[in-house]
DNA sequence: ACATATTTTTAGACAAGCCTAAAAATATGT
DNA sequence: ACATATTTTTAGGCTTGTCTAAAAATATGT
């Protein structure tokens, strides 16, 4: 398994949900920041290794061991984030880049020795799941922060951009995992929001808004 | 700086006694489990970028910037061992081909919290220093086994060959580091010793009384 | 010192993973 | 339904790092 396959598996995990829908050349190709023709090369050799499912101007998905690596690369990539939020003083916003190489790394008793010196965590620092040895995860109950109604409250239980500019934006305005949210206002006119955090009101637009996970309490 | 590139430059450091004398290309070669064509290719793009000296058929040694970049790899390498075995209950025979993997992780922040996490470690799991963040590493008095006379007593403070199956026959006999090493016989024919490890002899050939350093108590 | 052995370099080839440009297949609008 | 647009694949090429085989340089033994 080179690096570039894993990269691949694990852009085709994501754009297709779990890996299960089929995806298209072309959104691979985006995702990975690279060209239509360079993604039909690499899925003829991850299908020709039975890792994902292939047919011609048709798109692609996982067969069962291509979801396997993929999820184990998930797995890894989430550890290391947790480890580098509670045992390295990073912040949620600067995890990305490193965990994106210490997720290649290969050694299952450091993954599982890892698991276990994190106390098994069961949510990154972005609040996706955190697949366990066996490749399963808990699904958590979320709403998309634009979709819920006025005077709705929740508690912010995950992000859909982890990219660090949208968390630098989320930390400056207080907001983290586990910050409630109030929405005290909704305009139709460009679907832009006003929250309440600790007493403080933001207006938000609907570009925010659909980048904030939270569970209705 | 490539994968391959890094792992050349660690070689020419090990075999150069810190990069400072000239090496074969030969000697990289097999040091690498690579072929010599191979070697002068790349030794000819790291002269380019003014990581080594080189002069065709002269041998090879680090520049100031190459050593700089071979001792920040093996820094990141003895961390990483530290940490393997500190807190991930690896043992020292465990660690090098992961920590192989690990140095490669580009990220100063993650480095030097990590030798903050370690609370500043200044040798590995095999008695080898660290370099800290300004390159610079301790250096500990100590003797080959080999070389001391009889009826010397000496603690164990390192090895010279980290090979998982050294590290195992050390610890199959009980020697660790820190363990004391008393030369109660030595035999001329064969270079063989026979050391007392808590009130246990035990028969050592040449081949392991070089691969152990001891410091003279 | 000179013939031979060894080491090192060069030359040419190959696989992986990427690219551009062109061709083929599929999708879309009216 | 058919012309046009878009997507996907193919064909051919490039770079990195490796290899083998042959040539060149250096080292060695008597």
């Amino acid at each position: 398994m080179t690096l570039s396959e894993e990269n691949y598996l694990k852009a085709i995990y994501h754009l297709g949900k779990h890996g299960t829908t089929a995806v298209s050349t072309n959104a691979i190709a985006e995702q990975m920041e690279t060209k239509a023709s360079s993604v039909t090369d690499m899925v003829k050799k991850l299908a020709e290794k039975d890792l994902v499912n292939y047919v011609k101007y048709q798109g692609v998905s996982l067969t069962k061991d291509g979801k396997i690596v993929a999820t184990s690369i998930i797995r890894k990539h989430r550890l290391w984030e947790v480890f580098l939020v509670q045992k390295l003083n990073f912040t949620w916003d600067e995890v990305h880049d490193v965990a994106e190489q210490l997720e290649h790394i290969k050694s299952d008793k450091l993954v599982n020795q890892l698991d276990a010196f994190l106390e098994f965590p069961t949510h990154d620092p972005h609040g996706d799941p955190i697949p366990d040895k066996n490749g399963n995860m808990v699904t958590r109950e979320k709403t998309i922060l634009s979709k819920v109604s006025i005077n709705s409250v929740g508690v912010c239980v995950g992000v859909n951009d982890s990219s660090s500019d949208f968390l630098k934006y989320l930390s400056k305005h207080n907001i983290a995992l586990g910050t409630s949210i109030e929405v005290v206002g909704k305009e139709k006119f460009d679907d832009s929001m006003t929250i309440k955090i600790e007493d403080k009101t933001l207006q938000i637009s609907k570009l925010i808004s659909n980048n904030i996970y939270i569970k209705l309490v």
